[in-house]
DNA sequence: CAAATAAACGGAGGCGCCTCCGATTAAACT
DNA sequence: AGTTTAATCGGAGGCGCCTCCGTTTATTTG
């Protein structure tokens, strides 16, 4: 029977890897990245992969059979973080108060971006060499951010005479903050900052 | 001439590194540059740098002292070649005809860039913490073809309808053509032809 | 439930990276 | 020429990378 679909109960909505796993193999794969998500972080990208392996209970052999190479490994960590980041947006919409949502929601950015920081070689093959991961990623937190402000502004949470564009260039000069011990206190001090400007004016 | 020049009777113009290293130090150092000049575009600038140490014959410590880093030995080959091709453009220009010099010109740029191929992540790295050296590296080969070009042409060589830029333009297209065995033998002939269309229409 | 099979595991092994420091030696001094 | 000094040498050692393949185990089949 080759004419349709394989009948498949697995929605492929959340498009998650859709290769089939044996279950040891789905649990391994999920253990290290869930142990790469924790320590890229920490200690950059170019950890020990050893390490990673060590941390997750598993051997070496098994890390390099998921992930052939180092990016690989990054580019999952990363999508999955994006796709996280994209959910915390409904979520927070749904649980507080449009202003706090939208605080909140860039204070997690923050943290994300923060990530990101010491990735720069790994991440930058990456991006040359798959940089639709990266437009792809930065279209979805565009959206994100953007139904954020239109909830707050049209509720009255904040002024309205600030669009999207002008809040992610204030993002976007808070990465280019020059990495120190402080970064990442400096970031969250700017995003209150850029809160109470956003809540005053309104 | 001015006054405050310190009078050293190195002349400036070949630019060497003007730290004095001790005799040992510097043959070492020669040596060292010169097999990596040979190896890198054999075998890629992936190759193993202690390979590269025994090769010259000295100690992989050696090799570290010198250059810090894969990309600081790439960069002085990298330097170096270029320097010795803007130098190619002048006696080149002496000892042949002018199109004749503007032909083997041509050849030996081919053969620079066969050098870069494979080197692209190191060279990647280095563009982007490095871009002076880019610019500075591009300017040169202008100035050099321009001359070629330029001579050739005043001269009756080869039409003057053609500006320095439509052949660069020409000589990067040879640059995009995709990897393979046969590229280098490829872009010779390309440069035959191209050099044929030159003399062809004058 | 047992046997068969295909898939996944995981660590040993070989290689390269880079650091560190005792041995070596060029150069300066007497 | 002999001594001193400071620069340089160079390889051992510790660590990570990645591959390869004998062993283990989930899943299928009877």
């Amino acid at each position: 029977m080759d004419s349709a679909e394989p009948k498949t109960t697995e929605t492929a909505a959340t498009a998650a890897e859709p290769t089939k796993l044996r279950a040891d193999a789905r649990r391994n794969r999920d253990k290290l990245i869930e142990v790469a998500a924790v320590v890229f972080p920490q200690k950059g990208v170019e950890t020990s992969l050893e390490d990673i392996a060590r941390q997750a209970g598993v051997g070496i052999g098994t890390l390099y059979r998921h992930f052939p190479t180092r990016e690989h490994l990054v580019e999952v960590v990363y999508r999955r973080e994006l796709e996280s980041l994209a959910a915390a947006a409904r979520e927070l919409a749904e649980k507080h108060s449009p202003d706090v949502a939208l605080e909140e929601w860039m204070r997690r950015f923050v943290g994300y971006i923060a990530t990101k920081r010491g990735m720069s070689n790994s991440l930058r093959i990456l991006m040359t060499s798959n940089s639709s991961l990266f437009a792809e990623g930065f279209g979805n937190m565009r959206g994100a951010l953007d139904s954020l402000l239109k909830t707050a502004s049209q509720q009255g949470y904040i002024r309205s005479d600030m669009d999207t564009a002008d809040v992610m260039h204030a993002l976007a000069s808070i990465y280019s903050i020059p990495d120190s011990p402080e970064w990442r206190d400096r970031s969250l001090r700017l995003i209150g900052l850029l809160m109470d400007g956003l809540r005053a004016g309104k």
